[in-house]
DNA sequence: ATGTGC
């Protein structure tokens, strides 16, 4: 299924714009599924050589009806970060990821922009990162760090109802996508393995590295400042995402030779299974929002004396099952990929966004725009699905190769934008490092999935270190 | 992404 040879290598030949506003990929590879890529004819051109073997490998899985590809696109395991595939009923492990769950939380102020002067800046970096743990391999600073497994199993179970029910909540948390992913009662976390998903015991409140961060932001149409957090399931869902890989390996033996291309049908007991663990992968990664939330809130309480409220929190890594005008039910794999449901969409039903859609978070480099868009009803083209981020347009390795760090510390100092507290900005996650945001939210708002409702930019931004 | 082995 997956080792059939690619026929065609100058896959940009096969494209056509579509009067829809994307652009249709037909090669003999990838036989009768819908491709469409959701990008402009210049975002396109940058598109590595790679991603189209792992599109390929998106079409592969057993009943697949729509692989939609997002305009931040790069390569991941399997298939692309940046896409999005529509399946009968297989789900499967690369199309989700490694981070479960990991996602966006956004936050406004009434406190105006210009009260965050540089010293502001600086402290509320200080504040935050004397609270919240940043970094690989970083263990909680929160009393979670201590907890038993029994209080870990209730809390990836019961999510955010059942922590804000034991521990309290210090904001209303009505405006997130949900509290909770429900997980089957006779579920059990597959502790052990490759991949010890124990390792999560000790890490719920913690930052996590690479990409993850905490931001403090100017509203471009409000002048006000806002929050925004992007972390996942840190050790947790890394743990249960290897252990499954490997399952599917073992589920199908000889059949599934690359583990990042493992699947579930439903004739097999991992299928139901895997559901959950992203289902408890996806708890882990909420509450982890939730709590740094509460830990960023407290810093910007102390430095700025004012209260912070939430605008959204959502995933950009989960399989879900979901309608779809043109698929009908189906389970929606989301890698790197924003849920857009508009208005109307059955999904919001009895929600506070069901006559104006959810908010999608945006974010793009630390020294970039990040956005805040509305779901648009033509997001049906793309499965109800925007972009994740900027996306990524240099490697770690040459980041750190071709990046001059004093250039690059000038740069964000004459911007005025303080990353952690000494000056020292991490190369392999500075503005070069990602494409420019607003190319990227063009190409969505081109192809009329979404409308942006706020721009923001970054005032001082909050690292973990690898 | 993770945090360890290449």
């Amino acid at each position: 299924m997956f080792d059939k040879p690619l026929t065609v290598y100058n896959w940009k030949d096969y494209t056509l714009p579509h009067p829809d506003g994307y652009i249709e990929l037909k090669t003999p590879d990838i036989g009768d599924v819908p491709v469409r890529l959701f990008l402009t004819p210049k975002l396109l051109e940058e598109v590595e050589q790679d991603v189209y073997k792992q599109i390929v490998n998106a079409t592969r899985f057993p009943g697949v009806k729509l692989v939609a590809i997002t305009p931040d696109v790069h390569v991941g395991y399997g298939v692309p970060v940046g896409s999005v595939i529509l399946t009968d009923d297989t789900v499967a492990m690369g199309p989700v990821g490694y981070d479960i769950g990991c996602g966006m939380i956004s936050a406004r102020s009434a406190v105006e922009a210009e009260k965050a002067t540089p010293k502001k800046r600086l402290e509320f970096n200080r504040a935050v990162m004397e609270l919240v743990e940043m970094g690989a391999g970083g263990h909680s600073r929160t009393k979670l760090r201590y907890i038993s497994e029994t209080e870990f199993n209730k809390l990836v179970r019961g999510g955010a109802d059942y922590y804000i029910t034991k521990y309290g909540a210090s904001f209303d948390r009505s405006r997130a996508e949900r509290n909770r992913i429900p997980v089957d009662d006779n579920w059990q976390i597959p502790w052990g393995g490759r991949g010890r998903p124990e390792r999560g015991l000790t890490q719920l409140g913690s930052l996590g590295g690479g990409n993850h961060f905490m931001e403090l932001q100017r509203c471009v149409e409000t002048d006000t400042l806002f929050v925004q957090i992007h972390t996942g399931s840190r050790g947790f869902g890394h743990g249960l995402a290897t252990n499954y890989f490997e399952l599917a390996r073992s589920d199908k033996p000889g059949k599934v030779k690359h583990l990042d291309l493992g699947y579930f049908t439903p004739d097999s007991p991992n299928h139901r299974s895997y559901i959950n663990a992203v289902a408890a992968g996806g708890n882990f990664a909420i509450l982890n929002r939730l709590i740094l939330f509460e830990q960023v809130a407290t810093a910007f309480k102390q430095v700025f004396n004012a209260e912070l409220e939430l605008i959204y929190e959502i995933s950009h890594n989960l399989v879900q099952k979901e309608w779809h005008p043109e698929f009908g039910e189906g389970w929606v794999h989301r890698k790197g990929a924003t849920r857009a449901f508009p208005a109307g969409h059955p999904g919001l039903k009895g929600t506070k966004w069901e006559n104006t859609g959810h908010p999608i978070l945006i974010p793009g480099s630390n020294k970039d725009f990040s956005f805040i868009l509305k779901p648009l009803e033509g997001a049906h083209k793309s499965g109800y699905s925007v972009n994740h981020g900027a996306g990524r347009r240099l490697s770690r390795g040459a980041a750190k190769q071709k990046l001059h760090q004093p250039k690059v510390n000038e740069e964000y100092r004459k911007a005025g934008i303080i990353v952690n507290d000494n000056g020292n900005i991490p190369l392999d996650e500075s503005e070069a490092c990602y494409k420019p945001a607003e190319e990227v939210v063009n190409a969505v708002v081109q192809a009329g999935l979404a409308e942006v409702q706020y721009r923001l930019l970054p005032l001082a931004s909050l690292k973990g270190l690898d």
